[in-house]
DNA sequence: ATTTAAATCAAACGATTGTTTGAATCATAC
DNA sequence: GTATGATTCAAACAATCGTTTGATTTAAAT
């Protein structure tokens, strides 16, 4: 009656809704199971456990994102850019992927970004397995950083790219609370203006020089 | 043979430890107590449910943190200070009361943190409650930047300040795992001179030009 | 010493969880 | 058409959850 593959997938796009909009913990598999219109082991039949469903929930969309940012890193270093050019590059390099599945698909984003939020809090073998879809290209990302900044320390560069990864994450998760006036302002802007704000901070703040060790100063 | 505060405060204790170390839901009420040797029913006794166990968890640390960020905010306007030095002024003082928490406590603020982000996944009710927390917090200082950037956009603005709060947040987080050793080379740094580094990267990405609406340029 | 309220205790409640089982059904190939 | 493997199904498993109850103990007041 219904094609197997259309058993699976239909399971991920379930999950991965119900994950996001309520919380993986307060998502039964019966929920799942439920709005998908399929049978309880089907589940267990076609991923093995609820952890296995999470990781190719999570999987099926950071792995597309992953490969596109590496393709436009190579990109960057097939340019032969210096300085303020390659760091723009890189920050787009590293952004640009991200915002154009946003901009294509919101939800999708949003729920992804929702499900990894989570599953800092997880199990340890669930989150290893998480964390490694990142680990190869977070490394070859901040090799070239480096070297786009390289009066910069190790400690000051790793510090800066988090900044980046936290700047990034507050364009992709949604508003805290919508009553908020001053951030339903903030979703009137169009996409490639955004990018643009997002660019624009990203390169004054990543590319400021490195503060004074004026040890002990109080400036106040 | 137990003081009444005694085992009310080592519940929050105890439960802030596991909620976010397990997580919230992870962790059951019957972790708690037995952790905190004291018995089942007291957690209903002295709260109520394990909502309002919740919320008074992160409330007992929010709250000091946003007296502090309002007392330094007054300090600003009271000084006045315009452009450059008051975005300054306002950065310094949405930042230093987390930051000197994180110092003397780092654990606590790790903890506060990592609850708070689950909490953004919560039923409604309690969202509400924990939000209502920050709520005129957020107001007062976005309407004092309104003054320090006034050639910005409200929504620009509002972009940049979310910005700011995710560079923040990124301090506050642990790094997402130990093995990456990008990571583990940022804490080294000192208090101080981590301070300069955020102020340096916020200032000069906050204070940036707004990038001219060039309509559809593509400059690639 | 007696009273009163606060606090703690063991025990059980119904509900829900992830997982497993074994039979039934499907599609496909011989 | 019959056999084979893949898929789905209803039903039950043991475990754990948040919450409630009623009795018991503790501390303070009269």
């Amino acid at each position: 009656m219904q094609q197997p593959k259309e058993t699976k997938t239909k399971l991920l796009d379930v999950a991965e809704k119900l994950f996001a909009q309520k919380g993986i913990d307060a998502t039964s598999l019966r929920n799942i199971i439920s709005e998908a219109g399929v049978n309880l082991a089907a589940i267990h039949y076609h991923f093995g456990s609820k952890n296995a469903l999470i990781l190719e929930v999570v999987a099926r969309r950071v792995q597309p994102i992953n490969e596109e940012r590496f393709r436009r890193l190579q990109e960057c270093e097939n340019n032969n850019l210096t300085g303020p050019e390659l760091l723009e590059g890189l920050i787009r390099a590293f952004l640009e992927p991200l915002i154009r599945v946003k901009v294509e698909t919101p939800d999708r984003v949003q729920y992804t970004h929702r499900i990894l939020m989570q599953l800092q809090f997880g199990s340890g073998q669930l989150l290893e397995s998480v964390f490694h879809l990142f680990d190869e290209n977070i490394k070859r990302f901040f090799a070239a950083f480096t070297k786009a900044l390289p009066d910069l320390s190790p400690a000051e560069l790793s510090l800066r790219f988090r900044f980046m990864v936290g700047t990034i994450h507050m364009i992709v998760v949604e508003p805290p609370i919508k009553k908020l006036s001053m951030f339903s302002e903030m979703s009137k802007l169009q996409p490639d203006i955004l990018m643009e704000q997002i660019v624009s901070f990203l390169v004054a703040g990543f590319g400021s020089e490195s503060p004074k060790p004026q040890t002990g100063v109080n400036n106040k």
